[in-house]
DNA sequence: TGACAATACTATACGGCATACAGTATAATG
DNA sequence: CATTATACTGTATGCCGTATAGTATTGTCA
């Protein structure tokens, strides 16, 4: 037997895992002007996207990592902050991101029968 | 420094984080009616999502060992095929999920459509 | 002025899932 | 009769989001 909160635990779970990657494209797509962390987590949530703290951090260190951001200190301001920005080769991922992001989308939502206000309603 | 396989490398790989979850929504999305494991990997092909089947087998075993899912063997055709269908709870699950979808898309959405150059020039 | 919250970042451990890989076995096709 | 498509099972691996903990400064309010 299922309860109320292992039902609510499991929708969490899967909504996470739908999440993921989400967050990523999210961010990429922020970072056209320089933002540190902090600010950014203000950001995203301001949208409607809440992102953690240990989400965020870590994804823009990765994301540093595999070159899709540039990041510099900002020690002159009252206190020292990261500025990430995206660069150029973020630029080019994040472009064939969103090309994929609307494949995805497309896809799903023919099969969840959801009327995107973006699609054409051409045929049938 | 990044090479073209790297950064095809990188692509994929943000894509495949990307379609994480997604997978799963789509899979419930089409459980309505049964199906086995492999009608469902070309069904999912035909509607232009392609999965792996070490993709799908395992996610079905985990849907089901979750209760999403249900599923019986069919021992009578010409072969054995263990067919699977959404379970009460995976419904309930599924409008769930669906509505987080929509949440998250229309965030992401709007987050994307800043980005577009052909649109917003307010601001600079 | 001194305590507390908000700001801002770093580091590590853990769990879940997609994938890769390997294996089993039957049916259809030529 | 051998090869391919069908159809499923099981294990190992790697990546990422989150939880958790820690550090340190700034601002605020009493």
């Amino acid at each position: 037997m299922m309860t109320k909160a292992e039902f609510t635990e499991q929708v969490e779970k899967l909504t996470q895992e739908l999440r993921r990657g989400i967050v990523t494209l999210a961010v990429l797509s922020q970072l056209d002007e320089p933002q540190y962390g902090y600010s950014l987590l203000k950001r995203l949530g301001d949208k409607g996207m809440e992102v953690d703290q240990g989400t965020v951090y870590p994804l823009l260190r990765r994301l540093e990592q595999n070159g899709l951001l540039q990041s510099e200190w900002d020690t002159e301001g009252s206190r020292p902050r990261r500025y990430y920005q995206i660069s150029p080769l973020g630029r080019e991922v994040l472009a064939k991101l969103c090309d994929e992001w609307i494949d995805i989308t497309g896809a799903l939502n023919v099969m969840l029968d959801i009327q995107t206000p973006s699609t054409t309603n051409e045929g049938e």
